[in-house]
Parts: structure tokens; C-alpha cells; sequence
DNA sequence: TAGATTGTTAATCGATTAACAATC
DNA sequence: TAGATTGTTAATCGATTAACAATC
């Protein structure tokens, strides 16, 4: 195994790729998958899935492959995707509310604790069997539910002072779909999602053409 | 210049970050700006973003920097982002739902034209001034509307068929909120999005503290 | 044993960044 | 002219992939 400790976020980003495959083939009742059929069914190069994985650990047997069922549970437990995760949400829009209501995220162990709004309008009201909160009470709220995901869904304008409270608050992991750069102290992680960032290199392609 | 064709997808990706920060810069009356001044907002190093737009041409003045108003329209220009781009939205659901009432797509020249669902509870409601429809229709819709995007968010199971029949439609590019691997001819371009993906990432970042 | 497939090393490829001559 | 900053080349860094000995 590749003891060194800097897992490139590439590879991370496959490992959960894998997990879902994996969960899918479990479902369809396969039992062994080899490097080489991983390839076929995802188009990610062979070499490459089996060094994702050494970063790891050893999870195959030469000549056999490996067992979906133990594979799968192993990269969960790599990806802390074993046990409960709670997570909150701030900013209960249109998105927002689409992700509380999300079944997938209980599915993979992550679990909407919380969720806040600033508008009036809002506050009090349920959504997916959550009241919608004031992001005063974020701090005090949190020291309850010690949630150290956030999921940031608010207005660009006010991304960066609710992130600001998200991590006073003991985040230590925020996602955020606000298009807005968090300047944030450099324990935190941010990963950014950007509907119109996706869109633009879309768009892009569409002037070139051919391109794969 | 660098007159290669090849652009790399991250130089894509920012770009539309520098896209999204110009237009902020703008709205507060900055004219001009320099390299390191970007990577003092940004984060982004100033030889990587100089080095992104060489890609297309010159920009800057040497010694003074970059015109903000235009730089902002020459990359819009790029992206193609300067025209209404018309868009398909397949799957009505949550998300579905949030793309359609999220005022930013049009901001930034994305419309959508069109919304299918195949749930015949949802086919026949309007939903954000569109009247959703059976994805059945999608062939002879697009005849009308003629969109090279297509945005999919519907379940996974139901993913590879409607990209098909989008595809047939004469879709170029999809932005694939499904969580699975589609399997698309090579001339066609497709994202992915995945909220489990960028979580399990984040999940991870828990486990080993530190990081930048 | 022969065939298959792993884990890992080494080679390749591509993206980031530092350095600097050219230019305003 | 002196100072600032560009565009681009060259050096560095990191990720992908091919190759293969080890192993079932």
C-alpha cells in the first residue's frame, strides 16, 4: 500500500463514483468485478481504479478480483459514509428545499439536521419535517446537533456572512452552491457547486464541435 | 497567442469563475484590474490566469492591466454566454424545480424553453411560466425549440433513456444530475453533477483534519 | 500448472507556476 | 525614463496510464 498521506481529490472523487457503481451492482446481485470490468462499465481506465484504491489498502485477489459486497463497504467506511452524518442547510429557496427533500442523502448516511432562512416569510414554517430557522440561532442550534457539514444556499450577497457563522459554529466542511468565492481559515473546506459554471464550459463545447 | 486548440476543461471552468467575478467588479465601478489583483480576490494565481487567456488572445495592456468592462464581454463572448442559449429541463421534480425558478440561468443567457416529466400527475401543470410535458414529446418539441443543452434530473434509473431521446432531439451537451455513468456517442459532452459526490468528498476532508 | 488479475513501479502526459523579455 | 504589468517560455509539479513481477 502507498503509505503517503496526500490522496489526490481526483481520486476521491472517483471513490464515490465507485460506491455507487458498486452499491448498483450489489443490487443486481454481482458478486466479484475485476479492474478490467470496472473499465468496460465506466469508461475509468483499469490502471487507474486499482491506484485509486492503493492509496488505501489492498482490496483484490490477484487472478479473482474483487468482492462487490466488501469493496463497497469498504470504501464507505473510507469515505465515512458508514455511519449517520448530520449536515445542515442554509438558505431554504427553491434549492435548498430541493435538497432537504432529497431522499438520496439519507440513502448514503447524510442526514438534514437543521435548516435556516433569514426571510420572515420562512422562519417557523416546516419543510421535509424541519422548522425553518433564524441563522441567529445557528451557533446555539449547532451545539446541539454538532453537525460539521454545511450545505450553503443562499444568495450570493449573503453566502459569505452565514459561512462566517456556519463556522463560528463548529463547521468544518461546507459545500456551497452560492457563486461567490468564501474566503474561509484554511482548516475549513469548501467545495463549490456552480450551475452556470457547468453550464458555461457546456456551452463551450458547443462551439468547438467535436471534443471528447 | 497560443494558437493550440486544446483548452484545458479547468482554464473552462475558470473562466466562468472569472466571468462571475468581472460582472461583481463591474456592478462596483472598478475599470481596471491586474493579474494580481485577481489572485488577491480570487485565490487564483495570477501566471494561471494569465495564462488561461492566452488561450484566446490578448487582453491586457503591459504595465496597466485589464479593461474590466471589456474583459468581462470578451470571455462572455468565449463562452458563447453573450446570446440566449435556449435549454431543455428533463425530470420536474425537486430539482427540476429549482432549475426552472432559479433567476440566475437567465441572467446569464440560459433559458429555459422546455420542462418533461414522465409522472402524468406533473405532464399538463405549469410550473415557472412552462407547461411540463411527456418526455415523449421531446423530439418534436425540439424541433421548434432547437436546444443543444439538455439538463437531466431525473432518477438514475430513468437517466440513460431520456439522455437517448434528448440526444435524438438533437441535444449536444447534457448536464447529467443523475447519479450514473451515461453512456453517450462521442460527439456529445456531458457533465455530471452529483451533491452525494461532492459530500463524500467533504466526508473525507472530516476524517484527516488539516488540509488546504 | 496455466491463465487471470492484482498492486506497484516507471513512463507519459498535462496542468500549474515561476521567471523574464517585451511593452505600455 | 522608471515602474508596472503583460504574454509566453521553461521548470515544476502532480495525475494518468502502461507495463510487469507477484500472486491467486
Amino acid at each position: 500500500m502507498n503509505t503517503s498521506l496526500k490522496v489526490p481529490i481526483p481520486t476521491l472523487e472517483r471513490l464515490a463514483t465507485y460506491l455507487r457503481f458498486l452499491i448498483d451492482l450489489e443490487a443486481s446481485h454481482v458478486e466479484t468485478i475485476s479492474s478490467t470490468d470496472v473499465e468496460r462499465q465506466t469508461g475509468i481506465n483499469a490502471a487507474q481504479f486499482r491506484k485509486d484504491l492503493s492509496y488505501f489498502g489492498e482490496f483484490g485477489k490477484p487472478g479473482v478480483g474483487y468482492n462487490v459486497a466488501e469493496l463497497q463497504s469498504r470504501i464507505a467506511r473510507i469515505l465515512e459514509i458508514d455511519q449517520l452524518q448530520p449536515v445542515i442547510v442554509i438558505g431554504a429557496g427553491n434549492l435548498g428545499s430541493a435538497l432537504i427533500g432529497y431522499p438520496g442523502l439519507k440513502e448514503h448516511k447524510f442526514e438534514i439536521s437543521a435548516a435556516f432562512d433569514s426571510d420572515p416569510g420562512k422562519i417557523g414554517r416546516v419543510q421535509g419535517g424541519l422548522v425553518v430557522q433564524d441563522p441567529s440561532e445557528l451557533r446555539i442550534e449547532n451545539e446541539r446537533i454538532r453537525a460539521r457539514i454545511a450545505i450553503i444556499c443562499v444568495p450570493a450577497g449573503a453566502a459569505q456572512t452565514v459561512a462566517n457563522e456556519a463556522i463560528a459554529a463548529g463547521v468544518r466542511v461546507i459545500l456551497n452552491f452560492a457563486p461567490i468565492i468564501l474566503k474561509v481559515p484554511d482548516r475549513i473546506t469548501v467545495r463549490n457547486v456552480s450551475f452556470l459554471q457547468e453550464l458555461a464550459v457546456l456551452s463551450y463545447h458547443l462551439t468547438t464541435e467535436q471534443r471528447k
